[in-house]
DNA sequence: ACCCGACTTC
């Protein structure tokens, strides 16, 4: 029986008992079991199964409960499960991951814990859920409860239950945790190893991933796309790019690049490494790449610098009438912020309105730096007021804004703001924040924000922070207190913080200082002529020729100044 | 249903 559209409306619609019995339950069932990406569609099927009395059934409320939670429909998912009376563990589960998925943790444990005490025993999945609710939330206390609740339930052998445990210590940066959870289990299922193998690959720990699928493939399991996958993740640069190039080889040998997971990780492995070449030749090579695969590619090129291909690409996905989505268009725009090219930076706008992509985070974040790059604060700010929904990001970029066209204060103004929202600033809020003194020369608010980032946010700087710090110091020629700052680090201290003293050296002429410095530098850094260049620069403000040119001749090999080239774009 | 991919700000 074959039933296009208008007939299944006519069905949904006007449905009785009469015609039910024409209906061939095999076409509901796929019907109900393939993901339905209409909302509609799903509320017909719905109403279909109340008026046949088929919604008591809880193997049907299970199909439409969960065709609501992948509509992000929750509040109805909610209501699908109330109706039922009579609750199978699999519509309890369902229920749980549907508010799981939707972010709403603390519905997904409470309606665990009522669950618990209810009279039905939560399996393997029950858990697993939860489990990964809480590496998701970043909730270690709660994982613990629940990781013992599992044990206290017969479940700690569970390889459903011990997969998801492994992956959520992972995920929280205990993946030794995970390996005693995987060590407790005698004999590993595929799936039990590919967690592990990529709690490995995700934790930088590549190599003890390959170490594990040597061990998994002696005790004879068969790698699948999971496998490969898990240790891609691992392989994040050059330095092994021939560990990369094998699991390349071994995935095309066992067909596994055909996997779309596996396909897209080789295109961002090469894009990685820097290989472009490469990344585009896997690229050519997959038959109907994903939106994520296209991201890969497009992101590599924008990293690599080649933003001509960007837009390219991103041309070409358009005739292809492929529809980009908000992570790609996030990233197109990043691109086009470094081409400081703010018409190519309208046409994506604009396409992000006729799509309906604007108001997304990551797409109004990429906006709001876009315009503020090029030299439209105004339009950043207007992205920014309109934006619905704001991380983060979003205020880090605005701040970064304001900074950056030396409204410190407003940016000051804004991280207030971010404050009283709740949100927790982090490592690049304050990287603008000193950015935004910088440009405003605002050494008192500098130390005061540097000071209160440490104490009062738990936030340890990072050698960019020091680089802002010692910019600001020397810059408005408080450079003893800049210098204190540097000696009060640790050795090595990054070139980047000692090179910033040394340029302010330069401006503020004050030789003796900028020799210190240097020696430190040359110390550490032997064969960065740049600093030598920099000294030298500042002997010959004094008119020491001589040590000019006792410096130059220190100057092996040859330097190649970069000429300085600019272009403007007219129309 | 447990295990895999692109992600805006620094």
């Amino acid at each position: 029986m074959l039933i296009n559209s208008q007939v299944l409306s006519l069905l949904l619609s006007e449905v009785n008992i009469v015609i039910l019995m024409f209906i061939p339950f095999e076409w509901l069932h796929s019907e109900l079991s393939n993901i339905c990406r209409s909302l509609l569609r799903v509320k017909q099927l719905h109403a279909f199964l109340l008026k046949t009395y088929l919604s008591e059934d809880p193997f049907y409320a299970t199909k439409i409960l969960r065709q609501y939670a992948v509509n992000s429909d929750i509040n109805s998912a909610h209501h699908v499960f109330d109706k039922t009376s009579d609750r199978s563990v699999y519509l309890w589960n369902s229920m749980i991951r549907a508010f799981a998925q939707s972010q709403r943790f603390f519905s997904a444990i409470s309606l665990f814990r009522t669950m618990l005490g209810a009279d039905i025993s939560p399996d393997g999945h029950t858990y697993a859920c939860v489990i990964r609710a809480c590496a998701d939330n970043f909730d270690y206390g709660m994982l613990r409860r629940v990781h013992g609740g599992a044990v206290a339930a017969g479940l700690g052998l569970d390889p459903v239950c011990c997969s998801a445990l492994v992956t959520a210590y992972s995920k929280l940066g205990l993946v030794h945790e995970a390996r005693r959870v995987f060590n407790r289990i005698t004999e590993p299922d595929i799936v039990l190893w590919n967690s592990l193998i990529s709690g490995y690959g995700s934790s930088g720990l590549w190599d003890v991933g390959m170490q594990m699928f040597s061990a998994m493939k002696l005790v004879g399991k068969k790698p699948d796309g999971y496998t490969l996958a898990g240790l891609l993740v691992g392989i994040v640069d050059s330095g092994v790019l021939s560990i990369g190039q094998g699991l390349h080889c071994l995935s095309q040998k066992s067909g596994l690049d055909a996997d779309s997971h596996v396909s897209s990780l080789l295109v961002s492995f090469y894009s990685r490494c820097k290989c472009m070449d490469y990344a585009y030749r896997v690229f050519c090579s997959i038959l109907n790449p994903d939106l994520v695969t296209w991201s890969a590619l497009i992101m590599g090129y924008s990293q690599a610098g080649v933003f001509e291909k960007v837009l390219y690409l991103f041309r070409k996905l358009n005739i292809e009438d492929r529809k980009a989505d908000t992570v790609l268009v996030a990233s197109v725009l990043a691109s086009i912020a470094r081409t400081a090219n703010v018409g190519l930076g309208c046409e994506v706008h604009g396409y992000a309105l006729r799509h309906g992509l604007e108001l997304d985070v990551r797409v109004s974040s990429a906006l709001i730096d876009m315009y503020s790059k090029c030299g439209c604060l105004q339009l950043g700010i207007s992205v920014f007021r309109i934006m619905p929904e704001r991380n983060v990001v979003s205020y880090n970029s605005i701040i970064l804004a304001f900074g950056l066209h030396g409204y410190a204060y407003e940016a000051f103004k804004v991280f207030e703001k971010m404050l009283e929202k709740g949100l927790v600033p982090d490592e690049a809020t304050f990287s603008s924040l000193l950015s935004a003194c910088c440009h405003g020369g605002l050494v008192k608010d500098g130390r005061e924000i540097f000071r209160r980032m440490e104490e009062e946010f738990n936030i340890r700087p990072r050698a960019e922070h020091y680089v802002y710090m010692v910019k600001l110091l020397g810059s408005s020629g408080e450079l003893e207190e800049a210098y204190s700052l540097i000696r009060s680090l640790p050795e090595p201290v990054d070139k980047a913080i000692l090179g910033a003293l040394l340029s302010c050296c330069n401006s503020r002429g004050n030789s003796e200082l900028a020799e210190t410095v240097a020696q430190q530098l040359f110390a550490n850094n032997p064969t960065d002529n740049v600093y030598r260049v920099m000294l030298s620069n500042i002997y010959a403000g004094d008119g020491r020729w001589d040590d000019v040119k006792m410096l130059r001749d220190k100057i092996t090999g040859r330097m190649r100044k970069m000429p300085g080239l600019s272009w403007i774009e007219s129309s």
